[in-house]
Formats: structure tokens, C-alpha cells, sequence
DNA sequence: GTCTATACGCAGATAGAC
DNA sequence: GTCTATCTGCGTATAGAC
């Protein structure tokens, strides 16, 4: 029993890696199997088909995903506070998992509805940070604005270098990916700087 | 010989749609064939393999995606030129096509290597736009910042909430569709005012 | 629980009539 | 140039031995 639940998990771990690169469509259970060190027949011993297969990888990275940014916007933080969080965590994750967000968005993408419900339980409630917002602006703290499009503007800023690596490493770093890297290790701080100057007083 | 051609492009147009939509491997050259309102075969006779079809699609794509890009980054405008004309034009394509963005990313995402040559012919190049940051910057014109964090924010601002739009919706609108569009509209002016007020000094 | 061998269906591609 | 019918291979899934 502790071999099998063993089993199970490099399983899990081998389809997070496979679907991550390749997606859903893109995937091979052959491709899974090898990265597995294992054969396709007991791909499907343990997970019935590669369906389900795909869709405990994907509520699994969905449900790490959200779980930051749940807390950060639950709103017990200010508005500084919960930008630089954010930035910081958000960033640092992204540089060790820079597929994350792509895939996750192209699977969504494609098949709205199946997933909604998979999405809706995983997904955080953001109004009380929504709030805090409106509390600052009410206090003067901040400059007027809409409180949606500060919190898009955050997670933008955040998460697009990413899913768009292929295109600003060739566009704006000639290719250079250590060079991408780098300016995201900077970038922590520069994003939350920028947010920061463009709302105050 | 008039009739060929607009077969021909009648199979573009439909393979456009289904493959902005499902991607090249979600993509079925039957759904392809019943969009255009033709048969398979058909598509094979004119374009060979899906491929090969895939790759005219593609190189349609990415040209009109950045020749916009090209002429705004050309270095012949200020940057609040720039930033506001960025933030208009491209934010108004995205309303009408919110799909070609995720398309674009994925598909590079999947194979940096293959497509590196077709993709270096299309993206424009954007180092005189940076010099003109770096005089404004020099200039006292705008505070000191990496001029490609500048461009990068620009970028990720306006492009970022149509990537992501799924969970943007569900999560910030409660699903509501229209309020997304509706937000975006207003965001034209919006970001570009976020941007440039934290450049300002 | 894990393997090898195999069944089966789907989707890309071709043949050949009109 | 456009169609119907068919081939072929690949990838998921299953059967059955160990």
C-alpha cells in the first residue's frame, strides 16, 4: 500500500510535467509512461483513462495556483502590503514554474464550461480585497480609480512576462533567457514600485 | 482561375477560426472542412498537409498581430505617443479578436525551436523605442526606470486581461461577460493613464 | 501491481470517379 | 476543382500472463 500510493504519485508528478509542457491535446500517455519509468498499461491501472488522468494533474495545479492568492487578497492586508506580496510571491513561484500559467490558461481557453466547475471551487474570492481598495480611495490614501482595474493591473504585471516568455525573451532580450531571468529577479521590487507610484496622491 | 483562389481563401479563413480556437493539435481538419464548407480532401488538394496549413495560418497571424507593434515602436513617437496609441489601437484589435493572443503564446510555447525562424521575420524590432526612453529619461522628462520593464508593463497591461480573460471574468465579473468588454473599453484610457502617471516625475 | 501484446477508433492523407 | 470511398498510422485503451 505504501508502494502503490509511491506509484501513484510519480505517476502525478511525470503527468504535472508532461501536460504542463504539452497540454492536454499535446500529451502522450507513451510520453507521460516514459517520463514515469514506467509502461502505458499501468498509466491506466491507476487513473482509468488519460482524461482522468489529466484532470487530477490539472485540479492539483489549480488548487496550488490560487491557494497564494487567496490569502494575500482575503483581505487583511493594505494595498501596499498585498502589491508587494503579491509581486514577490507571484514572481518567485513563476521563475521556478514559468509553464504554469500558460497552460492553465490555454486549457481554460478551450473548454469554458467543462471546467467551470472545477475552476469555481478552486478559484479565491477577491471583493474583500476589493474593498480595501475602495477604503483607501475613501481615505484619500490612494488616487481614484477603479478597484478592478488596479487588481487586473497587478496581476498583469505580475504573471504576463511569463506566459508571453518566448516572445519577450526573442523581442526584447535577443534570445537571451538568462537575461529574462535576471530582469525578473529585479522585477519583484520595479512592479510593485511602479503600481505603487502610479496610485499615490 | 478567379474561383481557385477564393476557395483558397475561404479554407483560410475557416482554418483561422478553428485553429485560433482549438489549436494546432486541438484542431480537426474535419471541423476545418465543415467551417468552409467543403470536404477534406479538398484541403489536402490545396494546401497539402494540416502542417502546411497550420504554417500559413500561423505567418498570417503573427504579421498582422505585429505590424501594428512595428509602427509604434518605430522611435518617431514620444513615449506617452506611444504608451496611448499602444494601449488604443491594440486594446480595440483585442475586443475583436480576444482568441489570437493565447493562440500565439501557446503555439510558441510548445516549439520555440520550430518556429524561431518564422517568428524572427515578424517581430519587430523595438530598440528605438527604448532609446527614446532612455532620452526622455536623460531629459528629466520621466522618472529612471529599466526602459524594458517600461515597455514590458505596456505590453503586459493591455494584452494580459484578454489571455487571461476566462479567469478574469469569473473571477473579477462574476462570469458576466459584457462587464468584461464593457471594463476593457474603458481600460483603453485607463491604462495608459496608470502608466503614465507613474512614470511621470 | 506490473509487464507484453493486441484491439480499436479516430484523424490525416491518398486514390480515383466525375 | 470537387467529390466519395478508402488506406494507414498513431495513440488510447484493454486482455491476459506473470
Amino acid at each position: 500500500m505504501g508502494e502503490d500510493k509511491k506509484t501513484e504519485e510519480v505517476i502525478l508528478e511525470a503527468a504535472k510535467t508532461v501536460f504542463i509542457r504539452k497540454g492536454m491535446d499535446g500529451a502522450r500517455m507513451q510520453e507521460i509512461a516514459d517520463e514515469a519509468g514506467i509502461n502505458k498499461a499501468l498509466l491506466h491501472y491507476y487513473f482509468r483513462s488519460k482524461q482522468k488522468l489529466f484532470d487530477a494533474v490539472f485540479s492539483m495545479v489549480l488548487r496550488s495556483t490560487f491557494n497564494e492568492m487567496r490569502e494575500i487578497f482575503s483581505g487583511e492586508f493594505s494595498v501596499e502590503q498585498a502589491v508587494r506580496k503579491f509581486a514577490d510571491s507571484y514572481i518567485n513561484t513563476l521563475i521556478q514554474n514559468p509553464y504554469i500559467p500558460e497552460f492553465v490558461i490555454h486549457e481554460l481557453n478551450k473548454d469554458v464550461e467543462a471546467l467551470q466547475l472545477l475552476v469555481s471551487k478552486n478559484l479565491p474570492d477577491i471583493t474583500p480585497f476589493l474593498q480595501v481598495i475602495e477604503k483607501e480611495i475613501a481615505e484619500g490614501k490612494i488616487r481614484k480609480m477603479d478597484p478592478r482595474q488596479l487588481l487586473m493591473n497587478t496581476i498583469s504585471l505580475c504573471i504576463f512576462p511569463f506566459v508571453g516568455r518566448p516572445i519577450i525573451t526573442t523581442i526584447l532580450f535577443e534570445g537571451d533567457s538568462n537575461a529574462f531571468y535576471q530582469t525578473m529577479e529585479r522585477r519583484k521590487s520595479d512592479v510593485a514600485d511602479f503600481i505603487l507610484n502610479s496610485i499615490k496622491k
